[in-house]
DNA sequence: ACAAGGATCCTCT
DNA sequence: GAGGATCCTTGTT
């Protein structure tokens, strides 16, 4: 049986501040292929932001942080996890979300064929690996074959700094750009 | 052409 | 809690 893929959420939800896109993609829903995941956990990254990989300047990788919100940015990170990004902020200021966590909603299946039996999604690699994406989605529409549509709207939510940025100023890791969602408790497939 | 290091994950102790 | 996996991207020679 097929069913009506939702419509995705236009590309002007994006073409905001991405600390402000952040909190307002949680308990929305990721989808590729049959798979969906209700997103979690996101981080945002600025233009004029030492955490970001748009800081110093453009590059074949990052290019498509500078271009039109609502598009995907996918890299590769530690030469084997692919990481899930969307792009925010008008066209020309270099920023984005990072998808950090989900939890599987549709699709579990295929999620535990691409995971090794698993459906945990707490982790960018996860996600981008439950959705089976990789390098060849950077710089995709959000309203394509990958899409977000509406999910449950999220009430509250906790906001940290982020995760993983060493390398960053102390000013810059220490913004409360980490955000999470109460988990729902509800997993496909759970026993 | 080369070396360094990374917005992580998994396994094992 | 520690360490290895694994390879692309980037900046430098």
């Amino acid at each position: 049986m097929t069913r009506a893929v939702p419509p995705p959420i236009p590309a002007a939800f994006y073409a905001r501040r991405a600390d402000l896109v952040a909190p307002d993609l949680l308990g929305r829903i990721v989808r590729r292929g049959g798979v969906a995941l209700r997103i979690t956990e996101v981080e945002a990254y600025r233009q004029n932001d030492s955490a970001c990989h748009a800081f110093r300047g453009p590059t074949p990788r990052n290019a498509p942080l500078w271009g039109p919100p609502g598009r995907a940015y996918v890299y590769l990170c530690y030469g084997l996890h692919h990481m899930l990004n969307f792009v925010c902020e008008p066209e020309g200021a270099a920023a984005a979300v990072l998808v950090r966590g989900g939890e599987v909603v549709e699709g579990a299946g295929i999620v535990r064929r691409r995971r090794g039996g698993r459906l945990d999604c707490d982790g960018p690699g996860k996600v981008a690996q439950a959705l089976g994406l990789d390098r060849s989605f950077s710089g995709a529409r959000l309203d394509g074959e990958l899409r977000v549509t509406e999910g449950e709207p999220v009430a509250t939510w906790s906001s940290t700094p982020r995760i993983g940025i060493d390398y960053a100023s102390l000013e810059d890791r220490s913004r409360p750009w980490r955000f999470v969602a109460p988990r729902s408790g509800f997993l496909v497939g759970s026993p």
